[in-house]
DNA sequence: CTCACTGCAAACTATTTGCATCGTA
DNA sequence: TACGATGCAAATAGTTTGCAGTGAG
């Protein structure tokens, strides 16, 4: 459960009220490091202890946590968003069969370097996935 | 246009019959080089020399050429899936205003290396996706 | 002549929105 | 107490599916 004062702090910082619904919403994403949660998922979890909260506030919890920078949105070519706390630089391996998701360490500035353009577009983030199959779903395994 | 008749002939190679739809797709995609259609947008410009082709069709298609790797489906935060000819490697840079989409060549090799892993995992395809601001967007421009 | 392909319409999934009510600061 | 946040339900957007009819090989 890793900074989740520092998460209800900074949250706060950027002038959002904390609610019951909110802090709870952020200590799941946090109990989730290695989950990459969809929102679905995210509400799921939220639900078994605040039977009564609305997806639409896990959507607009999610989109401001976002906006704050203090998670990522993940598009994954899985047909929904994924999210993470943000962290420490790194690219996605994901299953194209079962769908597992997997963090591997790297220096996303490197390929930032690869990719410069000198021509007014100012980067926000960089998203690197890597699709094909885990060894458990590889067609090609004898 | 480019390489028209051999997109048709590959297709076919893959045992899928050709039909005045399918070959209608393929054009429009071949016409759109860098543009990086969505479903919708493929829909609409085909209909206009064919009033009733469906969304199925379109959709078929388009999941069949994924599958012969003659086009790819990018999943850029967008809300929706696009797509391009397959070619020579290079990112993504994504505007979050406007959504424009452009290429950006490069050594997606290079990117594999950075991130490679010795566990199973055999990737298909790296995408590299990078937000941010164009110059015209940009709100942190005078 | 057969089986893959098509159009249609409905179903589905993920996400967004409008609005009356509620509760944090 | 004021205004932002919530829950609900309906709306929307993108995509998928089932099926009867059609046409490419």
């Amino acid at each position: 459960m890793p900074h989740l004062q520092e998460l209800v702090a900074q949250f706060r910082e950027h002038g959002y009220k904390m609610t019951p619904q909110r802090r709870a919403i952020i200590e799941v994403i946090a109990g989730c490091t290695a989950l990459h949660p969809t929102a679905e998922q995210i509400h799921d979890r939220v639900t078994v202890r605040m039977p009564d909260i609305s997806r639409a506030t896990v959507y607009n919890t999610l989109r401001e946590l976002v906006a704050t920078g203090q998670i990522f949105e993940l598009s994954l070519g899985l047909g929904m968003r994924h999210y993470e706390l943000s962290h420490d630089e790194h690219a996605h391996l994901v299953c194209v069969k079962c769908g597992e998701i997997r963090d591997v360490p790297g220096d996303l500035g490197r390929v930032a370097m690869l990719f410069h353009q000198d021509d007014g577009f100012r980067s926000i983030r960089h998203e690197v996935t890597i699709s094909g199959y885990c060894a458990a779903c590889d067609p090609a395994r004898s």
